[in-house]
DNA sequence: TGAAATTAATCAAACGATTGTTTAATTTTG
DNA sequence: CAAAATTAAACAATCGTTTGATTAATTTCA
């Protein structure tokens, strides 16, 4: 096998997810991965920079979106939010192992430089629907509402539906009566963008 | 000291929130509740049954609120809503190590029995307002909204304003030009508070 | 009541297993 | 052949748990 160096990153950026970056020895990770376990420290130097190497990695794809954000000045601030609801759904969905990762270590009270560097990623991405908001304010377009708070309200509704499935999949029952149907990710990723969609309408714009 | 069982109970709690339940090494635990290692075993059995013995005592506190908030049956819908926003602002501000944690441990990828636990008591609890918004529903009163995902939304943006603070400080910024000033508990639960109140006014209500 | 018997609580020490990391030797590669 | 990649083995440290001894509290019974 060739790039044992990526391929390393994408097995421990899933069992990371899965079980916790505590909860993930780098036997386990180097059995999944199917190299020796001297490879860690060999390519990154420890387990805990392997997880730097993970966030720096992901870190471009974001900036990548939000710089391809940019392009769409001409229109209206309500397309790009459309745009970036959409976008968010798909990549916390897409990417739901990496967000479970990113979001339980930042939660830890302890100072450490994987934290930080998380708390500066998602506040940077925080940061570009916050523009967005307020250009659509200023605009007149939509209402003077707290844009902090609201984007803080995208993110923490898209995350607890989709990184919390245990608790999704038995609240958000689809078919009324007694369906057994398993809850798919598309159906997850659809109806929660169709809310966020509806919720933005009513919470943005100012009545007739 | 008497009640080092509680004692136990309580700084686990504190502890694990901080710094995670594969991070926090029963020595340390130990050490915080000045007790000897051997009481953890002595008392619960095994430091994941601790974990249990956290969750089943916090689980009354949540039960007693909602069967509190029946009696409110005079009450319109929106007097309910108000109630519960308040409550779920204040029991996970004044609760928040305990939500990191449990968060922290439903999102692993792991069938333990305190992830299905905590899974059961967290569906309890949303489904206690889920039954607010479909009363209100069906009176009329509210739009035919989506129910879980408004739920979801709820819970979601409470999380991840107080849980998240290493990012939410820096999001929430109260006044505009250079104020130093620290962000406080009060400050933050008050902001979301008044945010969410008015973000279901114009989700739930129909428009003139 | 008061000595004896029993149970509960506490402790230091050690248990074996597992942790992340390193070494030194070997193989592969360009 | 030299550099890079890979390996098995060992490293010290720490993990959760258990042990056996000791003290404190409670119960039993004459």
């Amino acid at each position: 096998m060739q790039d044992k160096r990526g391929h390393l990153i994408e097995v421990a950026e899933q069992l990371f997810g899965q079980y916790g970056f505590e909860g993930t020895s780098i036997r386990q990770l180097a059995k999944e991965a199917g190299v020796n376990i001297a490879m860690i420290s060999y390519y990154f130097g420890s387990k805990e920079k392997l997880v730097q190497a993970i966030i720096e990695k992901k870190s471009e794809k974001f900036q990548n979106f939000i710089r391809a954000l940019d392009p769409i000045e001409t229109a209206d601030p309500w397309k790009k939010i459309e745009k970036v609801i959409d976008f968010y759904v798909n990549m916390i969905s897409h990417n739901h192992h990496f967000h479970s990762m990113i979001f339980r270590e930042v939660g830890l009270e302890q100072r450490s430089e994987v934290a930080e560097a998380i708390a500066q990623m998602v506040v940077r991405n925080m940061s570009a629907i916050r523009e967005i908001l307020e250009e659509g304010i200023q605009k007149g377009v939509f209402r003077k509402v707290d844009v902090p708070m609201t984007v803080a309200m995208l993110v923490g509704t898209i995350r607890h539906v989709l990184n919390y499935r245990r608790i999704s999949d038995q609240v958000l029952v689809f078919f009324e009566p007694e369906s057994k149907e398993k809850v798919t990710d598309q159906m997850v990723k659809e109806r929660v963008y169709a809310f966020l969609i509806d919720l933005f309408q009513q919470h943005l714009f100012v009545k007739p």
